[in-house]
Formats: C-alpha cells, structure tokens, sequence
DNA sequence: TTAAAATAAGTGTATATACACGTTATGACT
DNA sequence: AGTCATAACGTGTATATACACTTATTTTAA
C-alpha cells in the first residue's frame, strides 16, 4: 500500500490549505470560514436545536459547543432554553445576519475564483468525490 | 451561489469523518491519524530540517512543531542541532520506527475498506481531485 | 570588519476538533 | 409518587491549526 495515497492524510493537506485561502478572503469582516460556515447555516436553518445543527454539520456536538462559543460572545448568535429546559435553541442574532451579508459576497469572490482555476466540472467532481467518501467512510 | 457547495465547509466535513475513522482505527496503537502521517513521511525522508518537513507536508512550520511535541515527549522522534546552529533535524527514534511497523497495517486495513467501499477508480478521482483543489487554492 | 538583511526556529494567542466524563431534566414504569 | 433509564448539554483534557511576534544565528554588503 501506497502512504501517499492516504486518503486522510491528503484530505487533511487539502483542507489545510483551502481553509487558509477561505480564512483570508473572509478575514476583513473578522470571521473564519468555519465560523461563517455556522452563520450560512443558521440563516438558512432559522432557530435550531444544537444537537440537530450539529447532526446537520455532521459536527461532534461538543465541538459546535466550542465553536459557537466566540459567535456567542460576539453577540452574532444566541442561545435560548426550550420549553424541555434540557434543550438550547440557537438562531442568528440581527448583527450575525448582517454580519453573514456583509461576509457572503467575500465567500462568493472566492469560491468563483477556486471553481475558475478547477473548471466548473471538475469542482462538481470534487464535491461528489467529497460526499462519497464522508459516507464511504460513515458506513453507508 | 449556493452555499451548500462551499469547497471549504465540504472539505472541512469530509475530512472531520474520515478522520474520526482513522483515529478509530489506529487508537489501539495509541497515536492519531496526524501522528501517523509525521512518522511515516519521517521514515520515507529520514533525517530532514524542521522547515524541510513543514513543506514536505505542506504545512504551516508553527503547527508542525506543535504536531512533532507529543511525538518528542513520548520519544518517538528526536531532535538535533545541525551544524548550522538555527537548523533543527527531526528524524524518527527506534522506538518510533517500531510504533511506524505496528501502526502500518492498522492504517493498511482502514484504508482498504474505505478503498473497498468507494472502489478504486473512485478512491484514484477522489485523491487526485484532492490535490488538483490544492493546486488551485494555491494559485498554481 | 562590522552593521544590516535574511533565515530558522520558538512562543503567545485564538480557534477547531473530539473523547471521556459528569450534570440536569424528561419520560416511563412500577 | 418514586425510581430509573434516557436524552441534552457542558467541562476537562489533549491534539490540530496558523497568524503575529520574538529570538538567535548566519549571510551579505558597505
């Protein structure tokens, strides 16, 4: 068997280097990409359990806990307890949807400027490449 | 643009699965699946310079002499002074190359049964579709 | 020859990730 | 009503990642 043919190896060097040039273009509005990955959701989600956003992430749950965490004290997302007192509501505050605005254009410029240099089909390639391993790999 | 396209959010997914399943899979000889790539590039390239490495992996050198830390503490890999007094060599100890031979097929296996899984024309796309991403974020 | 530029590396700080463990609240069953 | 299993969540700990800044050493150039 081929080391360099690691395919959690490649897909961590991958995912190194696009997270780097995705935090760039998104740091002159002060968040991250994984941070604006969390807004995009939310937006779309609207007012969401934590447990099920994690599950919609495919995100240990304690680790959107951690995430979320400067969202929260940014004030870019709150959280709010349930009628079931165990559950916590997360949704965008007004700032985090204006926040998530001002950000999406940025994520656009540089998501167009990847699918340029890839080629249109060969980014759809790598995003099915992508979700056939995640579930490859979950077992499915 | 749809946000649920985002190179970066499936890339960062992706890579959250896979190596939670490697993790899994080489926990039994107590290291990770980052541990494993540093000692098995260490022990194709031999003694190597720390900044050498870091591009060999392309990775940041400040997280690399973060990642080497737990290796050095459980002495798996050593550090020298080289002549040049600001240079430091890292190669793989005894002990480590042992760790390396035990881990292997661990990493062997898992990676198969995801390669039986995916099948192997699709492991080939999804690995070179890997890199050709990190080509173009790199604006090569 | 010595002062400046360049190179190699480490540290402070912040975020990202997840396992193990503990806590609290619900619901179900006796 | 009381007990017990379950579900939702947080925390402790450890590793992974990288930027900004600093330190030490070497090389270059005046």
């Amino acid at each position: 068997m081929d080391l360099a043919a690691c395919a959690c190896a490649n897909l961590r060097r991958a995912t190194r280097v696009v997270t780097q040039v995705y935090d760039a273009a998104l740091s002159p509005v002060g968040i991250r990409a994984t941070q604006f990955t969390l807004l995009a959701t939310l937006a779309i989600t609207g007012e969401v359990a934590l447990t099920r956003l994690a599950e919609e992430l495919v995100m240990d749950r304690t680790t959107l806990t951690r995430n979320l965490k400067p969202l929260i004290a940014r004030c870019l997302v709150r959280v709010e307890k349930a009628r079931d007192q165990r559950v916590r509501h997360i949704r965008l505050s007004d700032d985090g949807m204006q926040l998530f605005q001002l950000a999406r254009p940025r994520w656009g410029k540089i998501q167009a400027q990847l699918m340029e240099r890839l080629g249109p089909a060969r980014m759809v390639s790598v995003l099915d490449d992508l979700n056939a391993t995640m579930e490859a790999a979950r077992g499915r």
